[in-house]
DNA sequence: CATGAATGAGACTTCATTCAT
DNA sequence: GATGAATGAAGTCTCATTCAT
């Protein structure tokens, strides 16, 4: 067992090259010898554990994605307000970017690989679906009012994401606030156009 | 002067071709080649008008970025209240995208090169700051209330550019009514902004 | 170990061919192609021992310059005359460069990069360097009058070197009995006897 | 003529600047879009006056190498005792090259093209000839004695250009001197060796 | 499992030269 | 005379992948 033991460590210790290197050059500028390198393999080793760098980014996707994390945290926080819930999710969100910074360079390769590409977007997509989901239900609680969730989902991930990928953190309690507020004057009603008229 | 213009002409084609190849490929996906053929020149001349393949980042950024028409947006509209500005502006801002696809790549492409990545993270910044400002403005004139203005235009930009990357198109109305009015029920259903008195 | 040993044998080969190559066609004028086809190999491989042009150029002036073999003669005769020293460094001198024709052009090549243009001077500065200490135990032995013993290092190195280059032979009795004696007719002293002291 | 003479002039820049720039980056690595640049003038007026690069190498060696101005010392002085003649003519030969600097490359640049480096072998088996026959007529004359009076002369002019393209001066009399009187101490004759016996 | 030698294609770039204007 | 746009070939180097050991 020992064996199958350090193989399955090699496996992750690749990964987190990888994602390290990804990271570092984006996914097309960093080369297969740059991972193993890190990784302190050969270039040859690589192709035992995985078919090629392609297959390196998909499963990167699949395995270190935050999939996974948003599936376990809308399960057990079915129910609960999206005033509590959506803090807690970007925190959790963003936590696995900065763990895995290479994950954010992955989203946003344009790799000329169809068959990544196709991997990545369903894989953003599945993110949206989920917490879309989350939203229609809130929305069916009452809590929230009826609204197009879906935007919701979508560009609450892709600011968090890109804020991440510029160098710029995101609050969780500012953006969910502005999310779930807005940021009309409530005391203030109306739009005054104070432009000079001519 | 027949000769120059033809010259101009040529150096615009170039762009168009990079651009489109940009798109389609990603900026590191894309060849030198890949574009000359589009532009149905040597690659050769290529390098004649651009230093090589960064320069040609940065002039597309320059030359085909959504800075300019955002100047002028905000200029003529410093004082419009942001329930009207802000869907002009996520419409005219779709618009460029959409005309020059390419342009989002060269945002979220993680260029190998510090130099354009230098470029584009000071192209967005600046983006982001001409609509801070116009925000801090509309906060100052009562419209908004005081809030994150520079979170608010980080995740309106990025939102936009972010779903035009993934395929997706966004609703001007529908987002900035998510930014605007927050995506919480209010206790006075069908009473919105207008109807809620001190 | 075969593996490895093959590895050096093609290592040396690509040696062999890049001094070759660079004898017919000087540094600049030699392709790596050329060189890689010469040693039979693809222009790939050359980039797994070589890190470029460059390195190759150096590795050649480390491992096949004249520096070993000077410093074994200097250590081995360091005491012995001049009059017998100089002819058996001369010929040996000229026979390295002989066998790795090469090499002068590697000496003369005003090449572009100023890190292999400083490599190159620092290996013609040790080996002048190497004979002046030899000229200077020979002066302080009284079999040499008191002179510019490193114009004297210089002069002979350059010359054979350059002779060779320009594809003339140079006899090692006879340059050195003119660095020796003198051109100078005894028999028809002048002025110079007398700034002679002892 | 005003029309002429500017064109002359412009002849005579472009061979500065062809000088100057083969002087920093060698032959191969000048480009003749460095040299129209360094000139002031565009690549394709270049080829106006010249027939292309090697063209103005060629142009070079004869227009700008020593050779004319050998011919005129040797003439001049032609029955001048060597120790008189010899220190001067290294001088005007330095100053030729300091003021060329880019000569040396010439020299020693192994052109890839054979016309190229043929006239260049000429150019310098010409200089050699004219002062190998100087020194025979002061063979004859009695201040020098028999020797190999060609190997002198290769000597002397490879020994002061090599060391102007290492970096390194020459001072004529010491030079001189070192050929006209050799190192041998004269109040020591015979070689005694020093070495130990074993 | 693990190595690293070896490949072949393709990337970016430079350059001498030509030619219409 | 003078320009600079345009070309096509060549150059250096990188890289994903394969395979004998």
């Amino acid at each position: 067992m020992r064996r199958s033991e350090q193989a399955e460590w090699r496996r992750e210790r690749l990964l987190d090259a990888a994602l390290q290197v990804f990271a570092e050059k984006g996914t097309d500028g960093a080369s297969v010898k740059d991972i193993a390198e890190a990784a302190g393999v050969t270039q040859g080793l690589l192709y035992h554990y995985f078919e090629g760098k392609d297959a390196l980014v998909e499963t990167l996707l699949r395995e270190r994605g935050f999939l996974e994390q948003l599936r376990e945290l809308l399960a057990t926080s079915a129910g609960r307000p999206a005033a509590v819930m959506l803090p807690e999710l970007v925190r959790e969100y963003r936590g696995v970017l900065a763990e895995n910074t290479g994950l954010v360079s992955l989203f946003y390769s344009a790799s000329t690989n169809r068959h990544v590409r196709a991997a990545m977007l369903e894989f953003v997509a599945e993110g949206q679906r989920l917490l879309t989901e989350y939203l229609d239900a809130r929305v069916a609680a009452g809590e929230l009012r009826a609204h197009n969730t879906r935007l919701f989902a979508q560009t609450l991930l892709a600011a968090v994401a890109t804020n991440q990928y510029m160098g710029a953190d995101t609050d969780p309690e500012q953006i969910v606030d502005l999310f779930l507020n807005g940021a009309t004057a409530r005391s203030n009603p109306g739009a005054r156009d104070t432009s000079e008229r001519s």
